[in-house]
DNA sequence: TAGCTGATAGCAGTGACTGCTATCACGACT
DNA sequence: AGTCGTGATAGCAGTCACTGCTATCAGCTA
């Protein structure tokens, strides 16, 4: 039964968060994921290397949306604001679904195994849009510095949106953040002292 | 047998290097980390949450230092400049043992999970660096803005160094990110765009 | 000597994850 | 229609990280 079904890894994730979120992550086993999508459980982590990484699944288009965003950016874009582009975009669509990310961001919150993920996909994400600013021609260390600095206000940007989606807009929490840090930047000691 | 006997964690800490360094991370059981410190496994399960945290644990005290130095910072000192600092003191640290510095970002590159913690002992370190700058009186967001820019500077300058520690200098490469970052945040399009 | 306290040993269990093998659905070929 | 190759799935058995529980031990105190 429901072998040969479509598009199964993402009748697993559909499972899984549905599971998640009802029972919490630690108390659903590989094996309740597996059964709810209609499969076995050896299915299961053939098709997801662990069980962290369902939880993240749809975050593979999302990181693929950022990358092409960097490289499509005009010629000529600076390479910081080629990467704060792609993630105010992200932005924008983060904020049509504030229930999804809230109940996303409180299983995260929740769960230690889930939030060391997060980081690491953050970190991956900020890898990826690093190459795509280097293959534009962007060179070290300025294509990762623009990446992970973009990423790191991303990630206080939304962390201070998620405290009340409803009356803040993500974007501009982004961009003021952006300027926030250039201000900081600006006026440090410097590299004289 | 080994029963009482000082300093339980370290001598878990010193075994686990020594088993992770030889077997590598994955061929290296609980239980052998245990018996090499002539103790149980259950002894070294209570002492460390898990077999990752024991890696790290030398990241303890270094932690409490960047903390301290950011409270112990002359009054007036810009965020910023705190933060940096800070980790330009753990740069000097670091420099001083290239071989160890070497061998434990061998172990993290060859093992996701440790990559994973050590993200995670990243973000940690950051979020206590920007508690302590709060606590000086900077607002947020300027306190996370500038902590987690810090971390990301030194991250990237880190991965440099580790490259060729011999040729480079570790606090150099920091201070001249830092430099980099600025220019690169002072020619952005602006938040008028 | 007896009793208290905190740390350790030891057992038994859960669940994530893996290697191996048998089996199945589907298309290609005859 | 029958056969065969291919890739995906089921199912079993095993390892190991990690946990709860209980018995036991070392050292201190009365």
């Amino acid at each position: 039964m429901g072998r040969w079904e479509p598009n199964p890894r993402g009748r697993l994730a559909k499972a899984a968060i549905e599971l998640f979120t009802t029972q919490g992550f630690d108390q659903t086993t590989g094996a309740q994921i597996a059964a709810r999508a209609g499969m076995h459980e050896r299915s299961f982590f053939r098709l997801f290397p662990d069980k962290r990484e369902v939880f993240f699944h749809a975050l593979e288009t999302a990181q693929r949306e950022a990358v092409a965003a960097i490289a499509d950016a005009p010629e000529g874009t600076a390479p910081i604001d080629a990467a704060a582009a792609a993630l105010e975009q992200r932005c924008a669509i983060i904020q049509q679904h504030p229930g999804a990310a809230l109940i996303r961001h409180g299983l995260i919150e929740a769960n230690v195994e889930l939030r060391e993920r997060d980081l690491s996909k953050h970190a991956e994400l900020a890898t990826g849009m690093a190459e795509a600013l280097r293959e534009r021609g962007t060179p070290e260390p300025t294509a990762r510095l623009a990446a992970d600095t973009a990423m790191a206000v991303f990630r206080i940007a939304f962390d201070r949106w998620i405290g009340d989606p409803e009356h803040q807009d993500l974007p501009t929490l982004f961009r003021d953040g952006l300027s926030e840090l250039a201000s900081i930047l600006a006026h440090r000691r410097g590299p004289s002292g």
